[in-house]
DNA sequence: GTCTATAACTCGATAGAC
DNA sequence: GTCTATCGAGTTATAGAC
């Protein structure tokens, strides 16, 4: 676990530039410089840039998606898991210098390899049903509490908030404008 | 009107590429075919590319605040001038292809010259304080009808809110996925 | 698996004619 | 203002030795 394989080792590098800079913001050359092995070298485990991209962002999608299931079994209710959610996105900013790597593919989708494409499609879908489900569980649907709409539409609403908060905080490299964006939403579920 | 001059040209073209594909995703050289000049040529209007970028930011700003003023003098009640900021940005993404100027050069913040970070923090403060203002007319932070929360924390919320809805959309170039996300506030904003 | 060397291309930017 | 021509550096990617 101490040494990654050469491998790990270019995707976790792989993924820290793309989350700071995009897809384009980087090249071979960075990450040759950060690995340790020549530009050339990489080819060998990633022929194309794609395949790196699509790569990366599969293992992405497996690993928060591990974490949000964690979250499902560890945390007892539906309304601490929704505040851990928010939490967990909230670490990933590190210091406002990174986003989600999804949000941080997406500006430049139009780039990007079919593969890479339906990997972002399904983790977004599959953080909606996520969130959703909890939602559910919440029984907000029959506006219990201070909440109004069904479990999907504040599903979506609640993934577009996460990620357009993030991007608050990227704007000016501050995390306490994620918090800013969020403290409605956290409110409400204290509350609840 | 009908025919720009050549400045104002390359600014509509460079708007429509950083909206479609982000700061790095377009070149000098996709400009020159969109516009029908040689890429050289540029260099006499925009010796840099961030002279370029910065001149776009500015106008985008300029252009969205005047509109958001009109709304202001033109539409009776903050709630309708709330649902048609809504509208707004739902149009800024023309069948899900584009997004919002500023959230397309977020991404890639680190290497954007300072005084193009610097007309996106103002341009960001403007819009919220505009959001602000609407929300403090609504009075809600009295908790007036189905609203929680201060009018900062809203404001905040709201703008996290569409720009995170532009991604969603931008995620499959489906504006639907905007429609989804901004749901939930527009059905509280109508029903008020 | 990693290296050197290099192909083939694109990038932003400049010089100087017209 | 726009052009041709070009520079130097960057990019992804490949070939072949070790």
């Amino acid at each position: 676990m101490t040494k990654a394989d050469t491998k790990t080792k270019l995707m976790n590098a792989a993924e820290h530039q793309v989350r700071q800079k995009g897809a384009d913001g980087f090249s071979y050359s960075d990450l040759s410089a950060e690995v340790g092995i020549r530009k050339a070298s990489i080819h060998y485990h990633f022929p194309a840039k794609s395949d790196l991209l699509t790569a990366i962002m599969a293992r992405y999608a497996k690993e928060v998606l591990a974490t949000l299931d964690g979250y499902a079994d560890q945390i007892p209710t539906p309304r601490e898991q929704l505040i851990a959610f928010i939490a967990f996105y909230r670490s990933a900013l590190e210091e406002g210098r990174k986003l989600c790597l999804c949000v941080a593919l997406t500006v430049g989708r139009d780039a990007l390899a079919p593969e890479t494409r339906q990997e972002i499609s399904r983790f977004r879908d599959a953080l909606q049903t996520w969130l959703q489900t909890r939602l559910e569980q919440l029984s907000c649907g029959t506006r219990t509490g201070n909440w109004v709409g069904d479990p999907q539409a504040i599903g979506a609403a609640t993934l577009a908030l996460v990620e357009g908060a993030q991007l608050a905080a990227r704007s000016t490299a501050d995390p306490a404008r994620y918090d800013a964006a969020t403290k409605c939403i956290l409110d409400r579920l204290r509350q609840q």
